[in-house]
RNA sequence: GAGUCUGUAGCUCAGUUGGAUAGAGCAACGGCCUUCUAAGCCGUAGGUCGAGGGUUCGAAUCCCCCCAGGCUCGCCA
């Protein structure tokens, strides 16, 4: 359905065709100046230099013609030349009533739905995940579930660091520690073991141990580099151990991920797109795309507009490796085969811009993405710490996505405990869901693409704009449903009455702004704008909570009416944090 | 050096794309629980929007120039 805001624009434009002006100046928007009005209009000051009037004039012949609208409980001129509008009730409370008769709470769904890829730019195998990944996934997470509700087809991949000089590091490491191993047998044919011969604990400390141990040695650093030659080019031994590391490691990172509640369509990674590049490559060569820079195969990718230096894209090095240029092409080859996408949506550091820029510009100029396909970047900042610099322990290593959760966690379960009564079962599950709202609203309450300051206490603390303040909201809500139900009430057939007093009318306002802010939230991919709204319809419904005794309302109708109200409410907050992926509990 | 991003209250951040008196939270101070969860609500205080210039009816927002900081700048990913 219609925005409330376009509804009211539409209005805005017939009347100042009929007032005889362009209704290019009819824009609408939500007032900032709440005490004034609820919705202005500032078109009049911008008609001036066309119509030579005094703004004030133009916005009086405006509001000439909507003095009788039933849509306005007052709308006035005012002077230099704002039109402030006021709602009818009415028209609020119908509004709403709308929205909940339609499936998505009046989201329009996508007539063209496009199918959209959503690239995770991927941990690496092997190596532990730290805070360093938990924005691509809370933020990626968060672009495909909005993607979705708004009826696109997203298809989100991890896209994994599985095939670079690491792996063969590992290799070598093992060899070095097992070389009884029959990976490391010339010529063996037989069948290698099932088992991996090391766990995931084992695997997170093989890794660093090799590239430290290699960074001294010079033949170790050799035989590394040759091991992932050889796993390149198919060796039977390595790549029997390769699969072994990606079975431990993929196991592990779900596991991880599902504390995270984030989920992914596919587990693709580096390895995949290997099948993809020797033909890419023959053509790029053969098309005359690409030609040699200093021993390496290049594409050039500068643009005139350009006022900087723009390498050139890097295809294949001189030593004839592949890198990740390379890669994210062939990822592209892939997914035009396979999937088609419209869109491909990559979350990933911003310091890797650059990197994007010239891959983009490569896939488009040597028709590896079909025209018209949309290769964005969603470029995040780092997550620091108090001191403004990168987030370390306390030790000043890097933390462990895990550790990071679980401190959050316990703490959460303190708090729990110490408030209320609850057995330590459901106390346990709560902090979870607490603790996980802490750390997702935190990380998306920000703008993406800005650094921001990850501070444990002060997400802990859960007080003000929190993911604990909005669940605290929604179980409020759900307390006083309950117990309405539990009374012997019904929530079917109850009809919502127009707003009696200033709190109930605004949260009706911000209810009804629902479908416009995710539209929004959409197109500017911008999850932090749905952050800032369920703080807001939060921050209605707690003052109309304070202001309104619900379940002692005596008026059977009016009670009625404040309980599909606060319902309304409560499945708006939970489809916003469904979005940005968390769940609220039934108690807290 | 070049490019790019950032600079808003003591701290952490918004600011509806040029509108009215620049807003929240934390921290500080004061008030509100015999009544639906006080993880809440109400109030006080806190600002030269980095500095300067320009564009116009009007600028945190657009342009120019400085200042400070971050990041990036071909064979790592």
């Amino acid at each position: 359905m219609q925005t409330l805001l376009s509804i009211i624009t539409k209005q805005m434009q017939d009347a100042f065709e009929k007032a005889g002006y362009d209704k290019k100046y009819a824009k609408v928007t939500l007032s900032n100046r709440p005490d004034l009005c609820e919705y202005q209009c500032n078109g009049a000051m911008a008609a001036v230099k066309e119509y030579k009037k005094a703004p004030i004039m133009i916005a009086e012949d405006v509001v000439g013609q909507l003095k009788d609208s039933v849509m306005f409980e007052n709308i006035e001129a005012v002077k230099p030349g704002f039109i402030n509008m006021k709602l009818m009730p009415q028209i609020v409370s119908d509004f709403l009533t709308d929205m909940k008769k339609t499936d998505n709470l009046g989201i329009e769904q996508a007539k063209n739905p496009k199918t959209i890829m959503v690239d995770y730019g991927g941990p690496n195998v092997a190596k532990p995940l730290h805070v360093g990944h938990v924005r691509s996934a809370i933020i990626g997470e968060s672009v495909k579930r909005i993607a979705r509700k708004m009826g696109h087809q997203v298809i989100g991949d991890i896209h994994l660091g599985d095939w670079g000089y690491q792996m063969g590091l590992i290799i070598t490491e093992l060899k070095k520690r097992k070389p009884e191993l029959p990976y490391f047998e010339e010529g063996f044919t037989g069948d290698y073991p099932q088992e991996a011969p090391f766990t995931i604990s084992e695997l997170e400390e093989i890794y660093p141990t090799a590239s430290a141990y290699a960074k001294e040695h010079e033949e170790y650093r050799e035989e590394a580099l040759q091991a992932t030659f050889l796993l390149q080019n198919g060796h039977r031994g390595f790549t029997a151990i390769w699969k072994h590391i990606m079975n431990v490691s993929v196991t592990d990172l779900k596991k991880n991920y599902k504390n995270l509640n984030v989920e992914f369509d596919l587990w693709k990674g580096e390895a995949d797109a290997q099948a993809y590049i020797p033909d890419m490559v023959e053509r790029l060569k053969d098309e005359g795309y690409a030609h040699l820079d200093d021993g390496a195969l290049v594409v050039d990718v500068m643009e005139e507009s350009d006022t900087k230096e723009v390498p050139p894209c890097m295809i294949l090095k001189s030593d004839g490796a592949a890198l990740y240029d390379t890669t994210d092409l062939a990822t592209l080859v892939e997914r035009e085969e396979k999937y088609k996408p419209d869109e491909v949506i990559y979350v990933v550091d911003k310091r890797q811009e650059l990197h994007f820029v010239q891959v983009f510009r490569c896939a488009k100029k040597t028709g590896i993405v079909r025209e018209g396909v949309d290769l964005k970047f969603l470029g995040f900042g780092t997550m620091n710490g108090k001191d403004g610099k990168p987030f370390k322990t306390r030790e000043g290593g890097v933390m462990r996505l895990e550790n990071l959760i679980k401190e959050i966690n316990d703490e959460m379960y303190k708090k729990i405990m110490d408030n209320r009564t609850v057995l330590e079962e459901e106390g346990k599950a709560t902090a979870q869901m607490v603790g996980l709202a802490a750390i997702k609203y935190g990380d998306l309450s920000n703008q993406a693409s800005k650094d921001y300051v990850f501070d444990v206490d002060r997400f802990t603390s859960f007080e003000g704009n929190t993911g604990p303040y909005i669940l605290y909201t929604i179980v409020r809500i759900k307390s006083i449903l309950t117990k309405y139900t539990e009374s012997g009430n019904t929530l079917e057939n109850i009809s919502l009455l127009p707003a009696q007093n200033d709190s109930e009318k605004a949260l009706m306002l911000e209810i009804a702004k629902y479908n416009q802010i995710i539209e929004t939230a959409f197109e500017e991919i911008a999850p932090h704008k749905i952050c800032a709204y369920i703080y807001d319809l939060a921050n209605a419904f707690n003052k109309f909570y304070h202001e309104t005794k619900i379940l002692s309302e005596e008026e059977k109708d009016r009670q009625a009416s404040f309980i599909a109200l606060i319902s309304e409410a409560k499945e708006v907050l939970e489809a916003c944090i469904d979005m940005l992926g968390f769940t609220a509990p039934e108690r807290m």
